[in-house]
DNA sequence: GTAGAACCTGACATCAATGTCAGCTGCAAG
DNA sequence: CTTGCAGCTGACATTGATGTCAGGTTCTAC
């Protein structure tokens, strides 16, 4: 697959693509010409890729934490470092402190919300009332 | 309070809270010589601003937000204007899905985390074994 | 009143992922 | 063979929150 279909399969832009490959995330081989080639297992590990960066997971990490990834597709896998386990340990604290936090910012955003639809509404009955 | 102090109480440091304000986020009154005095309501302000941040809401949308949010503290609010009501529906949908993908890697993180405790614990018995 | 800590503004630096541009090359269809 | 799209590298720009530094002022304790 070449690097223009992975990234319209993904979502992803080209230019991250090759930024993937620079951080040792995601590997390809060449053709003759020097063109990129993915494996059909590229669109899963792209996607995984996103979703850790979203996740806050930084590219330094994740280089080492990818190959530990049992991959659905059934990609081998290594075994995590000591000193991996320790950062992912962190990382997972985290993650679950964040989501807290987004569950917090979730109600109150939705208190908003509700406050401007029950003042919409109040209007809206204002309205029909002066009518 | 003095911006130091408040820069103690909530962990965040004084660059940020001289950002905050910039950025209309946190208001302050000064004294005859110019420093920053904060009421005692500022500390969950500033707070629920590293919140918000932590959960991507941009500042330009926090400013406008915040006047809407009905302060623990008694602070009086406004109203959610129709701009920021369909902007931060917009906002909670990228949160739920931010949630999600954060439970999706940390399960990930688990797995890994496990699998390396379990290839640990091996080692620590093939050791006993040949002791 | 003086020393030193805390504060002020303004400017520039940083980080990480991504956008964008330039100049060149590979590849497929006519 | 030419035309044009897609790919290549390398460099610089961007974004947003924050760090840091410089040069000056205010406040507090002695």
């Amino acid at each position: 697959m070449r690097i223009g279909d992975l990234a319209q399969r993904t979502g992803v832009s080209v230019r991250s693509l090759r930024y993937y490959e620079q951080q040792g995330l995601l590997a390809s081989t060449r053709t003759a010409g020097g063109q990129r080639d993915y494996p059909e297992a590229a669109v899963d590990r792209v996607i995984r890729i996103q979703e850790m960066f979203a996740a806050g997971v930084p590219s330094r990490v994740l280089a080492e934490l990818l190959p530990c990834i049992h991959d659905a597709d059934g990609t081998p896998n290594a075994t995590a470092t000591p000193w991996l386990t320790e950062t992912l340990t962190a990382e997972r604290d985290r993650i679950d402190a964040a989501i807290k936090d987004l569950r917090r910012t979730r109600a109150l955003l939705d208190e908003v919300i509700g406050t401007a639809q029950g003042a919409a509404a109040a209007e809206a009955r204002a309205r029909s009332q002066r009518r």
